[in-house]
DNA sequence: GTGAAAGCGCTAACAC
DNA sequence: GTGTTAGCGCTTTCAC
């Protein structure tokens, strides 16, 4: 058993109360009994047994918040976040979720100050965006001592805690190199993605071109389609294919993914066009097991979930702090085999 | 506040003492206020507030012991193994680690008598054979009350609680369909083995088949190879290049793919061999950077170390039984982009 | 500034 | 068979 509370109070002969005082900066305490606690907590190692501590904390129920746009990725995020609700439930954690119809910041900005007012214990966030405005919510509500983490998506230059999401760039690269091989080296690829406006994407397609560069001189990207809209991302892909009669693969950064391959079904070229995307959600699940789709690219949507909550109780708990600034989601690739969710 | 045992010991108009007996089995209580109890206790949906029992537990420290063989295997799964310990730790549970030279069966099962002689708490089996010694071994403990879990490979009609591990057949559907792809649907394949002995490299050669005789009936498997001590694996590999010049990819299920890999290089053929292996040890990451091996398939060794611990913890401090008698670890497919660790 | 004491939910030794 | 009591390590209230 490790050195407990009580014995560095014996030791130090004061009481339990003092050196609680002392360990957690709560009260006054004279400088010299300070001193003296502090030292021999340190010499003798002391560590706060967390089972204790947690006993005896879980009256004051901590809140913590959740705030995601609802999309796909919300769905499975959701798995995790329900994940950490039950894991900490024992420690009296509540965990509150705003899911926002849409990715409006101005909204997120408002449940963000609604929750500083009701003073939650902590706060994890899906940006609805990487501005100067909700870089300023996020800096408020951690200047007045609530930490926030940001997940899937970025905010640079914030003070949150840290971000935990993908390495996208790498995710890019990966993907580039699953088409190379795909394409045994040399053909045509075009790229497909919804929006030019968003971080994530981009550094996706960064990352794919990149090793295409430097490692497929001889695969040719001949056309980057943005499609916003989902709804043309279909006739979209029909002209490229019947335009470049030779294409030879289709990398889609996120959204259109069913459009573009409905596109491809239609004319017929489910073999020939190598496909690869992002997400397992359930209708590419669907296309990988046509054949349709080559690889699928995962980002870990339920740890993306898990991993904030988890970090931010860590935090207020025990004064943890998180690993890195960037905690790293696996990048899974799967493909018709071992898509199924049951492994 | 969820209901708590006191309450319960209020109202059924017992002490608390026997409230304890009821629900936890231990000693003798008349089988009336058993009835009354165990009712009360049901209706108000009473789970065991699980922090306050750890506390209470911390004292009689448990001890659960690991034996695995020790190779390249060990190394990774030993980081889940260390995990488990630090995360456990505060519950008063003690882990130790039996790690025996090669796979010596007779020596695992003395251990596990040892171990029973100890009357340690649990044992998690990494086994070192299927055969009915072990089995029988395994039966003495759990007969005697100690649960078992087996990871890695399991025994057979045994009485372990379950077992942690990849499906190794699908694991082998994977590794059939990336050749595939690598391929592009057609031309010769190899595969190399290290034993037809255990049953679960003989598994990854099953699925690996299967998918290609349904999927990829124009790649033809033109030779299986068993290498059995690895020495003799490099000729093996250059005599198979030079017969079958045009040789399309190697699959390898385990031990030799150093070796093979070193004949490939050899003969300069890393470019037009493809080749699908296992497991992501250092050698291994080398070649993937090279690119002379194109996918490795990973079966999160870490999880396999962590989760017969948990499990066991689980199921002897709270009874939680496991989802499932088997536990299927991820089947992780990794290329040269996203080899690194770090992620 | 500091200490005493009660209490979180549960277990276990001992008394009856 | 059942109850009483102390205690696990920590926090917190209240008194001094």
């Amino acid at each position: 058993m490790r050195v407990t509370l009580k014995q560095i109070a014996e030791i130090s002969g004061v009481s339990r109360a003092t050196v609680d005082r002392v360990l957690n900066n709560r009260g006054y305490v004279s400088s010299e009994v300070r001193k003296r606690v502090e030292g021999i907590a340190k010499e003798l190692g002391y560590r706060p047994n967390l089972i204790g501590k947690a006993l005896a904390c879980q009256k004051k129920s901590m809140i913590l918040a959740v705030i995601m746009p609802d999309n796909d990725f919300t769905k499975e995020a959701r798995v995790g976040v329900d994940k950490a609700c039950e894991e900490l439930k024992d420690y009296g954690v509540k965990v509150e979720v705003y899911s926002t119809k849409g990715f409006d910041f101005a909204e997120q900005i408002s449940i963000i100050n609604y929750l500083i007012g009701r003073k939650v214990s902590g706060i994890a966030l899906r940006p609805a965006a990487d501005n100067r405005f909700i870089k300023e919510a996020i800096d408020k509500a951690v200047e007045i001592g609530i930490p926030v983490v940001t997940f899937n998506s970025d905010v640079k230059n914030s003070k949150r805690l840290c971000f935990v999401g993908q390495d996208l760039v790498k995710a890019g690269r990966v993907a580039g190199n699953l088409m190379g091989k795909l394409l045994g080296g040399r053909g045509k690829v075009a790229i497909f993605t919804s929006s030019y406006e968003l971080l994530a994407l981009n550094q996706r397609i960064e990352g794919f071109k990149a090793i295409m560069e430097t490692r497929y001189p001889l695969i040719d990207i001949v056309d980057t389609i943005e499609t916003r809209d989902g709804t043309i991302a279909f006739q979209k892909a029909v002209s490229l294919l019947e335009s470049v009669g030779d294409l030879g693969g289709i990398y889609i950064t996120s959204e259109p993914t069913s459009e573009v391959c409905k596109a491809v079904k239609f004319l017929g070229k489910s073999e020939e066009i190598k496909i690869v995307c992002f997400d397992f959600y359930p209708e590419n699940v669907q296309l990988l097991k046509e054949g349709v789709i080559d690889f699928a690219i995962g980002q870990d949507p339920v740890a993306q979930g898990f991993k904030p909550l988890k970090i931010l109780f860590e935090q207020l708990f025990n004064g943890k702090q998180p690993e890195s600034e960037h905690i790293r989601t696996v990048i899974e690739i799967r493909e018709s085999e071992s898509i199924d969710m049951s492994n």
